[in-house]
DNA sequence: TCCTTTATGCGAAAGATTTGCAAATACAAA
DNA sequence: TTTGTATTTGCAAATCTTTCGCATAAAGGA
């Protein structure tokens, strides 16, 4: 994902292009795990001279647009990531706040099984795997 | 679940048996939902004289114990339910804060290659999944 | 370039959770 | 049953996370 195409998710959803959104964006996207507000902060008040408001009115328009992913792991705030395509799953540490993202395991099956089952939901969009363990620096 | 199993799972995790604590889990027992601090408040702040710490303080050590679950469900607040095994299966509306629990679909097999796959975890103890949507009633 | 809508900065407010400290309570030992 | 000590609670204040109001600035189509 580089520049030009973030910039086109940004336009496709009909929201306009600003520095400080792709900005936002293209941070989300370098960060190699979900990333916090908190970290978002750290890494564009150096560069931009950017509002806190605006960071977390940025991630959320991103995210009801669809480009990105929020996640919680129980920490008590937001994480956020691109929105690839429909899984995300981590396995996350309940000592320290280490999480590790793991591809390639499809639970495609499952999660049909899970809509066949619901009486509430007749279809659904995205999903994610949260594994709670303890990592082995924290044992 | 009755009221003395929870006061020996309570007793177990090496915790004291007080009447809030036991109002605590108990609530959270009952609820047909994973339950927030402000249900538990409302229900609570009826029968009991409790203060909203006391809810925040029993709701972490009963988590820490392993006796109850958290989940954010990404609403920006925690919720409750007892922690009964290994998995916790959810469907949540990305309108509104509806959530169904949705229980007898396995995913052993993908949680064990996730397990392979880690370079952080040798092992782990439970697991959520939450698929995202939109309900019925939202549509 | 002009116009209208959307985005931003700033400060304040709201919502969620944690903490310090003194008083109350649980419960094991005597 | 009484006593002693560690745990729990209430209360108020603090902290952390997120949202909002409003005036100004910027985006992007006409
Ligand atoms: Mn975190
Ligand atoms: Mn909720
Ligand atoms: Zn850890
Ligand atoms: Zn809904």
């Amino acid at each position: 994902m580089n520049k030009e195409e973030l910039k086109n998710l940004i336009k496709e959803a009909g929201l306009r292009v600003t520095i400080h959104r792709l900005a936002v964006l293209l941070a989300v996207v370098k960060a190699k795990q979900p990333v916090t507000v908190y970290e978002l902060t750290e890494i564009l008040r150096k560069k931009e001279n950017i509002d806190q408001a605006t960071i977390y009115r940025n991630l959320s328009s991103l995210h009801i647009a669809g480009i990105l992913r929020r996640l919680d792991f129980n920490h008590g705030h937001a994480h956020y990531e691109l929105e690839t395509g429909t899984a995300s799953h981590q396995i996350v540490c309940g000592k320290c706040e280490t999480i590790e993202k793991i591809e390639g395991v499809s639970i495609d099956n499952a999660i049909q099984k899970m809509i066949q089952k619901s009486k509430k939901f007749k279809n659904t969009t995205t999903h994610s795997i949260e594994v709670y363990g303890v990592c082995k620096a924290c044992v």
